[in-house]
This record gives structure tokens, sequence and C-alpha cells, in this order.
DNA sequence: TTTAAAATCCCAATATTTAGGGATTTTTTA
DNA sequence: TAAAAAATCCCTAAATATTGGGATTTTAAA
């Protein structure tokens, strides 16, 4: 199942940022509130994994012990302008900083995404080879090509589909594409 | 033809935001830099239309002397993290700060695009009625229902696809539905 | 160690697409 | 107003995909 993520910026900037970078690592439902009030009060009816909230939102110490009722069910984590925002103690799993550089920044959302994802999400649905097949459909390849890559016969390839059909409820090449390219399963870039 | 944008920030967060929703306006193509002098190299020896650049990034006058010497063939925008750093007077065409939201943002950056978008882009290499059935194919309906969709015959489809074929370079569906996502003919959810 | 799932292969009939020719009628545009 | 581009329609043969049946062998899980 798809984890629920709960971002808190005023910035569409870091929105936008962090909406990419998540959804590269794994589909997840992503929430976006920018008011801190509205923030409590989502938390209190919705169940979340995750809530990544801007230091900037934070007023008061009101507004700070609201939001930390549900800690223990959710993963925080701290997003800050500048470092001496910081507070030396406190309750949030992770911090990042505007300006991180990937290498900052990319561990703690993978941390935060693999900790929370189920096994049985979208990809998983396939099979290894089911997912051989599909990706190729979604190159352009024909099933006598995808045979001849894969070193089976077009029967093998044809099976393979009517699975990835039944299992997906997807049956066209178009679908299946759109498919693949949302899972990750092909690069973005050009096809033949 | 595409632009080509140049992205200095050290800030992965800033750059992925950025590159989401440049992208989600039109295709270009972007570069991303983060270090001041590889920028000012970099400007010398290539073509760009627009250089966003963090201010933090910008140490010394020399630097931004450098930075401006191209001034007449790029558009600047300015990226602060704070309004403080906002100089009075300076050589950008905009500014967008770290936590603006999207009503300060989107019209910068659209503006920016259109600015240089060049009408001879892909959209307009299809004419209306082959665009029309290219969303048709992309949404994964066979020629007999598009025809039926569109009220004309299937060998006028059928030439439509050729057409569309041949000036695009692309044969197989696959392509033409990633094709179509990619140019925002049709929206990115499921498909049938 | 059974059982179930995954991966492999086969056939035949039908549906659909592709590729190779055209042609005619509207619209645009120079 | 000519000429060009766009939109429409037609044909046939060959290539591919889809559907609806099977079956066998590996591999993994209970």
């Amino acid at each position: 199942m798809k984890q629920t993520i709960l971002i808190a910026t005023p910035s569409y900037l870091l929105q936008k940022g962090l909406a990419s970078i998540i959804q590269d690592i794994a589909e997840s439902e992503l929430i976006f509130i920018n008011d801190i009030n509205e923030v409590n009060h989502y938390l209190e009816g919705n169940n979340t994994n995750c809530v990544i909230i801007d230091q900037c939102l934070i007023e008061n110490k009101e507004q700070r012990a609201l939001l930390f009722q549900l800690k223990d069910k959710n993963y925080y984590i701290d997003l800050v302008s500048d470092e001496k925002y910081l507070p030396a103690a406190n309750k949030f799993d992770a911090a990042i900083k505007y300006d991180d550089p990937k290498e900052k920044v990319l561990p703690i959302l993978e941390k935060l995404i693999n900790k929370y994802d189920k096994p049985e999400d979208t990809a998983s649905l396939l099979s290894k080879r089911e997912k051989d097949v599909l990706k190729l459909v979604a190159l352009g390849y024909t099933n006598k090509q995808i045979a001849e890559k894969l070193f089976i016969s077009t029967h093998t390839v044809i099976s393979h589909r009517k699975n990835i059909t039944s299992k997906l409820g997807i049956k066209t090449v178009s679908g299946l594409t759109v498919y693949a390219v949302l899972n990750n399963l092909i690069p973005k870039d050009h096809i033949q």
C-alpha cells in the first residue's frame, strides 16, 4: 500500500522539489498544507506515515505541542532554512536544510520511504519476468522482438502479456506504457 | 527548439523543484551546476537562454561581474534565501525567494518559458486533427474507435497516423504515448 | 514434501495495425 | 487567385496482436 506523506511548507519550490524526489523513490500519496493549524487538524482526522514540516510555520509552543501529539504514529522531518534554526534537542527524526545537497537529502528521504514501504506495492504485483516483458512492451518492441531479446518463444511472451493484462487490468499498449513510466520501469526518455 | 536553462544552486530540493515546475510548463534542457566558477565557464562556452542563480553562490564582485558579461544574451533570475539579501538595484530580470508560494513562482517561470519558447516547437509540428488522433491513440483507442469518436472513417485515421509517424519519426504506440504524455496532450492519469 | 505460483511452450481463429500505393475536397496562405 | 497544406476517403497484402483454449517444467512457499 502507498504511504501518505504530509508536506507542510509555504515554499512552492520546496513542495515540488520534495514531491519530485519522493516520487522518484516510490509512489506515495503526498498532501500539501501550508498552515500549521490545518496540519494539526489534518493529522487528527487522517492517517499519515510521515510529516515533513517547515520550521518557519511553527510560531509558538502550543502549535508545537499539538504537532507532536501523534509522535508515535508518524516519522517527523524538520525542514529549516538555516542551520541556526536547528534546535539542539528536538523531537524530529531527521532534519533537512533548504540548501542541502543531494548527498544529504536523498539518504534521509530514502530511509523514510523504505521504512514505510510495504512489500505488496504495485511493482511486486508482477513477477520478475512479467516486469521484463512489460518494460520491453513499453519500449515499443513487438512480441517477436521481445521473444528474441529474452530468448523465449513468442508464445511465452504472449502468455506473460495475458497475465500482465489480467493482473493490472490494463489491456492497451498505451496504458501499459503509462503504467511503466509511472512505475519507473523505463527511463522517461525518447523511445524509438 | 528547446531552450536551455542553467540552474545554479547547491540545494537539491530547489534543483528538483525548479526542474519539476519548468518541465511542467514546457520541455527544456536543464543544466545543473553548483560552483560559480563553473557557471561562468559554462556560459562562455555554451549557449543558454536563462540563468537561475542562487545568491549564496556569489561570493565577491569579480564573480558577479563575470556572471553578467553575457547579460544581453540571457535572462537572469535571482534565487535568494531571504528578503534581506535582495539588493535594491541589480541586474537580475526577476527574483525568486526560497519560500515563495506558487502564486509568485509560477508567473516568473512561465514568463521566462514563453519568452524563449519558439513557435515551431514540437506541438505545432502536428496539425489540429493529427493531435486529436494522437491523443486518442495515446489513450488506448483502436483506429476503429478513434474513427467513431471523430466521425471519420478508419482510412482517415490511418492516414493521419501515417502523417504523425512521418512527422515525428515515432512509429510505435508506446513511443507515441510517451510523446503525448511529455507534450501534455493527455492527462497523466490512468488509462483503460 | 506436497501445493501453488512462475515460467515456459503450443494451436487456431479473429481482430487490428502497418505499409504500399492512390484520390478528392476544403482551407489556408502567399 | 493559384499553390500548398490539411482533411477526408479508398484498396490490398502482409505483419502483429488478441483471445481462448490448453500443457509441461521449475521454483518457491506452506
